[in-house]
DNA sequence: ATATACATACCAACCGGTCGGTATGCAATA
DNA sequence: TATTGCATACCGACCGGTTGGTATGTATAT
């Protein structure tokens, strides 16, 4: 009858609980106690693959939120030449991969980032990096287009891409005051408005 | 040489200190004893004055989030026969009226909303009215624009006020990620391009 | 046998909130 | 006009519980 112990399979459970707490309460009103109690660890256990809860939610950014990104639009993006296309079809993956999560708790990188980037650098910093990438990866499939001849050559790639963001973000954060996806089906008409006025 | 009381005063001093707080922590993360600290008042005197910490809250958005909103965006676009003219002047009006906190902080009556609308629908149902007040507000306006012939007959007031309201939410978010004015310049002159595309 | 993966017990600081008490101002009364 | 009586405004100690964190002990895996 001995009990598992898997180091692993340990730190990926409390690297959930806490996403899952921090999601839906933010990082400051997630306390230790209550991944303890989910995970069904105690504080040494806990401590032992964490060295803080600073280090925990530097984790969390690191290894869960940077990946759930990557999953939904660069993946989503490389598969389409035409990056207006590409674009709309995230706008509609969106319900279907995160589902009802999306309209009651909106975007877990928002979500924290609005909550930590004023009050902790260290944090801002390395939310502030996954954001990057999102602009740069957005921006280049602009870029593609514009080479293919889809997009207008006259736009900045850069600039519509942090407003198509910009836009998207502000249409879940909408959503999520609402709590009703409807919100986000009208926002993303409206924005693929916006996106076939940068077609040629 | 009587010490001063002035009950209205003192709230107003638990009001203000209490929005600072929650601007730039959070509601759950400012602490009844930090409001006490910056107003020099003691517990006694903060629960004459409030019954609750979310009696306080609940306040804060009756008595100062809604009437910042209703300067800025009401009194604006009241003024304006043109209602896509009225939102250009709120987007420049931004940087002027709330200064540096907007890059800083992002917009108090949206950060509050993100944090408390999944966890306390006594807070969500009075952020709530706010947006919808704000809704109505830019809606009716656009509905303006259709009477006297300078925008679309075709379009959705409501859906085209809320995306807006959204496009908007998200460059202050966007921007407070970054932490520089820039980005907000950058997303206003796109939202300029998605109004242009309003007009007849 | 040694390092790892946990459990247990504990700490100081802080949380929201309550309580008995006190200082002040104001209105009725004498 | 002076005195009284009472509501208001505020003080500060204290409560049970929670916070993030530590020091130490023990069972398991290699």
């Amino acid at each position: 009858m001995a009990i598992k112990r898997n180091s692993d399979a340990t730190r990926r459970r409390i690297l959930d609980a806490a996403f899952a707490g921090i999601y839906k309460h933010g990082y400051q009103a997630t306390s230790i106690d209550a991944i303890l109690k989910t995970t069904g660890l105690t504080k040494g256990g806990f401590y032992h693959h964490f060295k803080s809860k600073k280090a925990l939610g530097q984790a969390v950014i690191d290894e869960v939120l940077s990946g759930t990104f990557e999953l939904l639009w660069v993946r989503t993006l490389e598969q389409y030449p035409d990056p207006i296309e590409g674009i709309k079809a995230v706008l509609r993956l969106v319900p279907a991969t995160i589902g009802q999560n999306f309209a009651e708790l909106g975007c877990p990188l928002n979500n924290l980032s609005q909550e930590m980037s004023p009050i902790d650098e260290d944090f801002r910093t390395r939310l502030n990096a996954i954001f990057h990438k999102w602009i740069d990866t957005v921006a280049d499939a602009l870029k593609r287009g514009q080479q293919n001849g889809c997009v207008l050559p006259g736009i900045d790639p850069q600039g519509a891409a942090i407003f198509i963001i910009a836009a998207y973000e502000g249409a879940i954060s909408m959503t999520k005051n609402e709590q009703t996806p409807e919100i986000m089906n009208i926002c993303a008409s409206q924005i693929e408005l916006y996106l076939e006025g940068l077609r040629v």
